[in-house]
DNA sequence: CGGATTTGACCAGCGC
DNA sequence: GCGCTGGTCAAATCCG
């Protein structure tokens, strides 16, 4: 899969944002792939390459070229958990899943779609809730999870369920390739700076 | 009034 | 089966 393309960011709405974006953009390598609670399989760089629930991960470097310090920040895409063979998710999902902690006061991050709360759990072990957020869009049935780290309250965790069904409403240039990207970001070919919402 | 949010109820896996 | 847990539903409520 695509290697070093340019990744643009999420919508920084900076109505919704109390920090700048360079906290915004505080990833390291190491931050995005703590899936909480027990019941979650987590995967590791390591052992992903080997697990049979991976279906593709690729490499997001930042072309260095902008502000942005993005530093090689990775993502995980992982389909459906199976047991015993039986896939546990319901078919309607598609299956990919994709993880990431990013530094944050605010748990609600603009990442240009829109997204309708239909619940709220607090977890175990955990003193933070877990919000859940359904596409608002028509016929688009991605989800995402948001809840704050529970040993680093500095992060959130969103976890995005699927793929959309069409195109974020801010975006106004992306490839004309449909390539598998991380829910609410897009790749570019080419640094840019322009980031239209 | 219409759409989003809140919040307890409800449900489905899973382990025992 | 039973209880625990996480995920979803939906009625009430909120808010523009």
């Amino acid at each position: 899969m695509d290697h070093h393309h340019h990744l643009q960011k999420p919508n920084p709405n900076s109505t919704h944002l109390t920090g700048n974006i360079d906290t915004w953009l505080d990833f390291e390598v190491e931050d995005y792939l703590v899936l909480d609670d027990g019941s979650e399989e987590s995967f590791s760089s390591q052992n992903m390459a080997s697990s049979d629930n991976v279906t593709g991960s690729f490499e997001l470097a930042s072309a260095g070229a902008t502000s942005a310090n993005i530093s090689n920040m990775q993502v995980i895409i992982h389909t459906s958990k199976r047991k015993n063979g039986v896939k546990r998710r319901k078919p309607d999902h598609a299956g990919v899943r994709v993880a990431f902690r990013t530094k944050s006061e605010l748990e609600v991050m603009d990442d240009g779609f829109k997204w309708r709360k239909y619940g709220k759990k607090m977890v175990k072990n955990s003193p933070n809730p877990r919000n859940y957020y359904k596409c608002s869009s028509g016929g688009c049935n991605v989800k995402k999870r948001v809840e704050r780290d529970r040993e680093d309250p500095n992060y959130v965790i969103t976890t995005y369920d699927g793929v959309h069904n069409h195109e974020s409403p801010c975006v106004f240039y992306y490839s004309h390739t449909p390539l598998m990207v991380p829910n609410g970001w897009t790749l570019q070919p080419s640094p840019s700076q322009s980031f239209p919402c």
